[in-house]
DNA sequence: TAGATTGTTAATCGATTAACAATC
DNA sequence: TAGATTGTTAATCGATTAACAATC
């Protein structure tokens, strides 16, 4: 394992460049240059150069890149060759709402199981909401058992870190965290937060 | 106004601090050092402090900050004194989630009404989702009418920047932006986007 | 005055952009 | 060969951190 040295922004940016390519795939569109597939993901043409540099070198000088060949690298390099299985840690509003959000699963992911601490919300079954509804208390052995390396928290505040501390002891590596905490973990473990408090609050001071 | 040169990523933390002294004035604290308020936060206290001499000089060498002061003064810097009015589009499972979500409102902005290309979403009333839900085709004299200059964009990717134009054609000074679009608008507008694909894609590199 | 903590300057770090040589 | 476009190095830019003088 070599994966040290890609910084943070450009890991996310090759998950957008991903997804572009997708498209691009779908389109049939064999080869895209540097221009094109930057523009489709937003950002300039060396900065998409310097972040696949990173990884290795995928294209061809004045010709461009394979669209299939730098999409199968890429989805190698973020492991999204195969499903991978994720858990979700509370099902309130965002949690509900992130369950049936077709989105994840298109980028390769799949909820397996969620957990939440209310017997209201553990009572919806597979059925309802299309994975089995646990309860928290079962969140630790489930992630050991079914060797989870990924988690989504969406519970309040006042729970986040405790579930980050039984996800992290399970051996969750990677979490996305939708709760407003900020979530004390190991330098091992790496942690996404949404905070979506502060992206509206931000945002007033530019509305004028 | 000169409220031009304050660090996009600033204007965010800023929005963090302000919460965090939420919790310490509920909790009845008067003064807090930027060693106390940075890490509530999860930042270093040199940030804080860097961050805050962007905008003023709140503090007194030797005690610390205000509580109520400091969070005053953020209050108005980010236009968080008075309720600031939002519409919300798209009224799927996200957008139906954000619009029960309470989190906003604590924050200090409303989501005044929201708006939908579905006719099975548009009739839901007031009293289902606690806003009214109008067709999107009033959006753009609703924006105007109301004088709204915030909006959340929740709507498929196909449809992001034609709502996006509507909206900057309206007015609308700042969108939160939850739709997969890149979305093309003038510098005057501010976007964030919460690309939620593309946050947990980037994960699946770190959790091996 | 002595201790503490801010505000600010300087140093470091990392990321973005520009430029161009390599090469298909 | 000529045109195009990558991969990479160098220059720029901005943000974070460290250090400390100002001052309560």
């Amino acid at each position: 394992m070599e994966k040290i040295d890609i910084p943070r922004k450009t890991v996310y940016r090759l998950s957008l460049y991903q997804r572009c390519l997708q498209r691009f795939f779908e389109q049939e569109v064999d080869t895209v240059s540097s221009e094109e597939l930057a523009s489709s993901a937003g950002v300039k043409p060396p900065q998409l150069r310097k972040d696949l540099a990173h990884v290795g070198q995928f294209g061809t000088r004045g010709l461009g890149y394979s669209v299939r060949t730098l999409a199968d690298a890429i989805s190698g390099i973020l492991g999204l060759s195969v499903l991978q299985p994720v858990v979700l840690v509370g099902v309130g509003n965002l949690g509900a709402a992130l369950l049936r959000y077709g989105g994840f699963r298109r980028e390769g992911y799949e909820i397996i199981s969620a957990f939440d601490a209310d017997p209201l919300h553990v009572k919806s079954t597979t059925e309802e909401m299309g994975v089995p509804v646990l309860h928290v208390d079962a969140l630790g052995d489930y992630v050991k058992q079914h060797g989870v390396r990924m988690a989504i928290i969406a519970v309040p505040e006042s729970a986040g870190q405790l579930v980050a501390d039984t996800l992290v002891d399970a051996g969750v590596g990677a979490i996305l965290n939708f709760s407003p905490a900020v979530l004390n973990v190991p330098d091992s473990v790496e942690i996404n937060h949404v905070d979506l408090a502060a992206e509206l609050g931000s945002l007033g001071f530019f509305a004028n």
